[in-house]
DNA sequence: AAGGCTGTTAACAATTTGGTAACCCCTTTG
DNA sequence: CAAAGGGGTTACCAAATTGTTAACAGCCTT
């Protein structure tokens, strides 16, 4: 479908990071994971985080300097940014809607609280309007149904068929390695074998009736109407 | 000119009266403010606010008790009604803990992603007037009188089911996420297990008799007619 | 106090999906 | 022509998801 959304979480406490970060990535995010508050900076310029969570107190750096050294720059000016504090930090709390973060959560907190409120902000930040449809010849692609329509067929896709498609049709005669297509649909952690990609490509063949998938040999795949 | 929409505020600290007063006000909201849970009962039927926001722990009356009191009125059994509960506030997170509220926030919070959920709220409920009624082929949703009617049939929808029914069938084809029905139906702070919406889809789909809410499986659910 | 609703959860059944292995086919190379 | 490299196909199985039912706790009404 989309790129996955990636969400960068800072703390000092190694036990939380992984927890937190587990979970995280059980709810489908990419999860870039810093120990220290220079670490968070230089790793959100580095891969451009959807959303950045920072625990205030941290080595080197506090969440709230990097909070405000984030949004000096204009790729991080629109950002979502998540304070993690420790309990009734009055304190910290008035400083950190200061420093320009958008939501400030207490530690500690149930993981499945954590996950909502990330989920509720991301959807509010991210996608506050419909998805954008694909319309290559009769073919429309619709995400928002998640649907793929041809002439006046509709077509069932399942979830790994459809963002394959959407994909590959996101931009009409670029071949995507199949390398690209890994880390696009699966993930870039997620390992799976060498005739994956293949058996998805043949069951949307199949489905679609038409053949708009081009392989390129020893390349990858290509959409072409 | 249309007259503002009426929001009723009830904190006893003082300085969150303050803030979040006059952030709503900046937001164009005309604001009554309650200092105590008497307070905000007796000015609520004066006034009768469009929405209402509770603190929980307050003198006199708890946010609670004073949702219970104003549910049992036919004047508010609609209104949509905001607890706000501090993070460290053990009761506040305990399921079972159905007060009647439309949707639970942590203190503290962001004055931004508080006036965020305040407008959403309130978009969801539609105060601003009529609620609108949806008509889709021989089926009639009226969010006013609370009633589906399929063709001459009346049929009798719990609450949750309802809004669950409405939010699918206000954007008729469009794919929701669970997330997303969570967040609309339940609210953000709400958190409960994974086969309540499934539960609840099915009491819908049971009742209404035809199948108009498809599954989309890894994604969420539409309305189809 | 009894009986009805409602909203949730738990437990288990049913279904769909995603992934892999195995095998087939074609093309290119030597 | 045989071997090697890529892909295409298919059947099969395990994991992920959803459907269904029953049981329960609160509330409300009788």
């Amino acid at each position: 479908m989309e790129p996955r959304i990636k969400i960068l979480f800072a703390d000092d406490e190694p036990d939380i990071l992984d927890i937190i970060g587990y979970n995280l990535e059980k709810e489908g995010y990419e999860v870039i994971t810093a120990k220290d508050g220079q670490q968070a900076l230089d790793l959100s310029k580095l891969h451009r985080p959807d959303l950045i969570i920072l625990d205030i107190m941290m080595p080197h750096k506090t969440g709230i300097e990097v909070c405000h050294l984030l949004r000096q720059l204009p790729d991080f000016s629109e950002t979502p940014i998540v304070m993690l504090t420790a309990l009734n930090d009055e304190t910290s709390h008035i400083k950190g809607l200061d420093s320009g973060a958008d939501d400030y959560i207490s530690k500690p907190i149930s993981t499945k609280i954590l996950m909502s409120r990330i989920n509720a902000l991301l959807r509010r930040f991210h996608k506050d309007g419909d998805a954008k449809i694909i319309k290559i010849g009769d073919m429309t692609i619709d995400p928002n149904r998640f649907m793929v329509i041809l002439g006046e067929q509709e077509i069932n896709l399942a979830k790994k068929e459809f963002e394959l498609l959407s994909l590959l049709a996101s931009k009409p005669g670029r071949v995507f390695l199949r390398n690209e297509i890994l880390s696009m649909v699966w993930g870039t952690e997620v390992i799976v074998g060498d005739r994956t990609i293949d058996v998805h490509i043949r069951k949307i063949r199949q489905k679609m009736g038409i053949d708009c998938i081009k392989t390129v040999k020893g390349v990858g795949y290509k959409f072409e109407w």
